[in-house]
DNA sequence: CAGACACTAACACAGGTGTGCTAAAAAGAG
DNA sequence: CTCTTTTTAGCACACCTGTGTTAGTGTCTG
């Protein structure tokens, strides 16, 4: 009888809108009608979808790391060991407009999780994303070693964090300086350092 | 004949209460009445030595670069290159509880700048300081260098820019998992990188 | 003390804030 | 078409926002 709406495609629409509002305005600019607005729709249409602002902020972050993760489950890479990790790590990279919009938002989000005392949602979920990426490197380096291209005596723990720290500093750097810190840099950065730790 | 206050000094109390206030309750709480309560002073005094709120946010952002400057300048190491170097990077790093605090304030203002579109001050401001950790981070490898400890054929322009990438990926990791990623970790992981460059 | 400065208190303004509520419009299956 | 369920627009509320302004009180120094 109804009229039938995906609510979860509404909400992502609206968590989209959100985006590009903190993306152009920043966080602080984030509130019910600006985002309404730049959805193209009323206030009360978003807080219909949304009762909270707190529930928007929530699934907006939440769909970032979704859009992340779906890209690299989605991810069939042929070619060697190396050829695969590099492909996987630059899924986490801003090396397009999209990947740059993406990680401008979840930067506003981590500087923003950072403040919320106590077990706060944003916050355990930066925690949880923190842990996803770095288990992406763990799991990336662990098939190097088993294809026996990496150096040996290595401590792997070690060159797991060191690339996730790599990782995360270069793609700080792409949105910091996209022009001095582009995609073809960034690429280069990561795949030397990759190659660093090859025999 | 007047009362005579420092106006610095009471320009940077009042920037240490923005920052708490971020550090606390994040950007979009930093109102000039929340600002003045965190202080202790009336909103008019507030307002007396920062007639609007967008000096007020540059100068605090200001202060928390010009903080580790002042460290970095005041800085009087002995010892071997290596350790030098190690030092001075370290100046940068959330190793302590200061530190830290200084890093989430600092990232809060990297993010608020990156939606600032066009000449933006924070942004330009952000700008200079990235670049000046780029001139540290390459004046360290260049000493490295003339005293001839670093492996022969490295690209140094880009070891300056995997350097710097971690530097910052660590800052980031030392922000948002602490526990984890905490100073001792970080400065081994430190340590351990620039121990690859070695000869 | 005198006088220049530091600061407070209080108000006003126009506008934005999250949230709660209500009346109406839309929509599709029977 | 009808009727039930969604969906929407819009108003109301109390409060916070940045910025002005004004008048008055402290407070220290030469």
């Amino acid at each position: 009888m109804p009229k039938i709406v995906d609510h979860e495609t509404r909400r992502e629409e609206i968590a989209e809108a959100l985006w590009r509002v903190v993306r152009r305005d920043g966080i602080r600019a984030a509130s019910v009608r600006t985002i309404a607005a730049e959805a193209g729709w009323s206030a009360g249409a978003v807080r219909y979808y949304f009762p909270d602002q707190d529930g928007l902020l929530n699934f907006a972050m939440e769909l970032v790391t979704r859009r992340v993760t779906e890209r690299i489950d989605a991810l069939e890479v042929k070619g060697s060991v190396t050829t695969i990790a590099l492909r996987y790590l630059e899924e986490v990279l801003p090396l397009d407009a999209d990947r740059r919009a993406e990680f401008d938002v979840w930067l506003a989000f981590i500087a923003q999780a950072r403040a919320e005392t106590g077990v706060s949602t944003l916050r355990q979920h930066v925690d949880k994303v923190h842990d996803g990426l770095r288990e992406l490197c763990d799991s990336l380096l662990r098939a190097l070693d088993q294809a026996g291209v990496l150096k040996a005596g290595l401590d792997l723990r070690r060159e797991v964090e060191r690339l996730h720290a790599l990782i995360d500093g270069l793609a700080l750097h792409g949105a910091i300086q996209p022009d001095r810190t582009g995609p073809a840099r960034i690429r280069q950065l990561l795949r030397h350092h990759i190659e660093t730790l090859l025999a």
